[in-house]
DNA sequence: GAGTAACTTGCACACGTGTGCAGTTAGGCC
DNA sequence: GGCCTAACTGCACACGTGTGCAAGTTACTC
């Protein structure tokens, strides 16, 4: 295909220019939507461009307008089913919006996280959405001032103008509580972690409050990070130490790794003995070993949010913050007492 | 800490110069490792950058270098476990080396990826790592052209100058057929996907042939994607069908959807009647609930294997291709039957 | 004290693109 | 045919940075 070009590095819009016999201005218009040339020139310019294999650098055209169109997405424990599905999701949406994603990784969280957002912030993105983790106020503030519009997923920063999007955390706790009070539950404990996130406390909070207003009682525990492991754990210790009938677990790998524990390690049978809720509906707690009942938190819901966030923030940079709650929806499966479906296994 | 600066965009080195009373020109090569600048004005440079908040734009610097430290990531399926967790461990790993990583997602696969790919090729990344999915090799080859270089993680495109990191697939299939003859399963299959990918066909192709060697006729199964449910449904079909003792699932996924249809669909004992292996050794597999026996595919090997080639490729853009083998692990846990450990749940 | 080497510094050009402005051309209408 | 409008085209500047080159400065040696 390319003649002389062949270990040369990318064809430029002069090198177009030059070869369909036109000014590099032309090039530039072609490429940019709603610029003015002449069907003519256009038709040379696009084979002169095909034959060379001409790709616009977009380095050099965010250089002009200043911004590019690349979209920070800042993360962390990425391995997470919720958090990959989230990340999987949101990436798809931008994508077919036209931007691109800069995946920041923030494994070793905390002090981290800034370093890792001013060094994408060289690279003048367009947004950056915060999906995991919370970032020091002090560096969402150096994005605000910068011009850089922070979007906020399940948490929240007051006094920042970040947009927010949050699922209803709160209706969940309320309802998980509900739920199990329903099924006649009446020693119940709520198994969070030592992370006090906004959107793990949302949940915890609101299961209590609506516990304490049944007049029962509800024994927390929060300790270790939320995955599987933290779940065994915390049902080895809770389940020991005093008789529950009805458990729930702010976040699914927890509830799962409780579940099995439970089960298997201190023989409880579920739901006869054992209540047990989670939230998130990863796809394991739909899994036939599990069948968890639990909360869905839309994936899509929230990226569709977000992507409002930010075609927003474009057309006008200095609206007034937004907070979008996204809600949540019960999933009922088999592991609450007596409420269980007439099971059918699709 | 910003004074006229508060709702301007992000400070230039021109307005670090002005403010510190030195050249642009010192500015550049302060923040240039290896540059002469006098102790003084680097001195009084720093202060000045640290007061704007002047950061370095990546867009001009890279306009110069004619390539940006940016490295496009490919894959599709970035909610599956694995995928998840070799996306995560590579993008860890490229951050720590100060690069930052472009995340592709193709997610509606096949004939997109190459749209996408075109689109990356936009931002002049330094390289191009494939984790999943298969490129067409008329775009590998307009990278390869363009000097950007390819890394492809367990594919192979035979006949194209790209380095590959595969881990070693035949030697988990064989050894996959070995343990489940020395477990005294005689009556084989091997549930794949209708994906024939490289890695998946090693596999299998490698199990078949051990088998073969052992006298041993294996039954293989190929249709639908490789997750959770398309197990389940190749147990439902093979298990209905025939009698079986050994199973080796070409996927974590697969396995664990078919241990569940087996177990509570078509009440099979596993290990007693029905031995199952499945490969990758996800998070799920360790799971009490499926203490699955596997293949540990060693994704920090992998991630370092394609950070290798990254640096390899940098120093060095025209070395000789390169094939990377990463040897995998048997994980012995409790669905093979005989060989179970000693259970101890830690 | 002179010569020289090493170190600093600023100028000016280059990277590849978008776009305002002025100039040119084509086409329609009287 | 002459005039007016609309469409098109090219020039030249701008974006923010890296770096070769030459000029300037300092320190060291004989």
């Amino acid at each position: 295909m390319s003649q002389q070009s062949l270990r040369r590095s990318f064809a430029t819009a002069a090198d177009v220019a030059r070869r369909a016999g036109v000014s590099r201005s032309a090039v530039s218009r072609t490429f940019t939507p709603g610029a003015s040339v002449s069907n003519d020139a256009r038709e040379r310019i696009l084979r002169a461009a095909d034959h060379l294999g001409y790709r616009v650098n977009r380095l050099a055209q965010s250089l002009i307008n200043a911004r590019s169109n690349v979209i920070g997405l800042v993360g962390t424990d990425l391995h997470q089913p919720f958090h990959a599905e989230l990340l999987a999701t949101l990436s798809a949406a931008l994508l077919a919006d036209g931007y691109q994603c800069m995946l920041l990784n923030a494994a070793n969280a905390g002090h981290d996280m800034s370093a890792l957002i001013a060094r994408v912030l060289e690279y003048r993105v367009g947004a950056i959405v915060v999906m995991t983790g919370t970032p020091p106020s002090r560096v969402v503030e150096e994005c605000l001032s910068n011009g850089v519009p922070v979007i906020l997923v399940n948490k929240l920063l007051p006094g920042l103008a970040v947009d927010t999007v949050v699922a209803d955390h709160a209706a969940g706790g309320r309802l998980a509580a509900e739920h199990l009070l329903d099924a006649g539950c009446r020693r119940l404990a709520v198994v969070s972690s030592a992370a006090r996130t906004a959107s793990l406390m949302g949940r915890l909070n609101a299961f209590r409050a609506r516990a304490l207003t049944a007049g029962v009682r509800v024994r927390v525990w929060q300790d270790g990070p939320t995955d599987y492991r933290a779940g065994r754990e915390a049902a080895r210790a809770i389940l020991a130490e005093e008789s529950l009938d009805g458990v729930f677990c702010v976040t699914d790998l927890l509830a799962l790794g409780f579940l099995d524990a439970a089960r298997s390690d201190l023989g409880r049978r579920v739901p006869e003995d054992l209540s047990v809720i989670g939230f998130d509906d990863i796809p394991q707690a739909g899994w036939s070993a599990y069948q968890l009942t639990t909360f869905c938190q839309p994936v899509r819901d929230l990226a569709n949010a977000v992507m409002e966030a930010i075609r927003r923030r474009a057309q006008a940079p200095v609206t007034p913050r937004t907070l979008t709650t996204v809600p949540v929806q019960l999933v009922v499966r088999a592991t609450v007492r007596g409420l269980a479906p007439t099971a059918t296994l699709s």
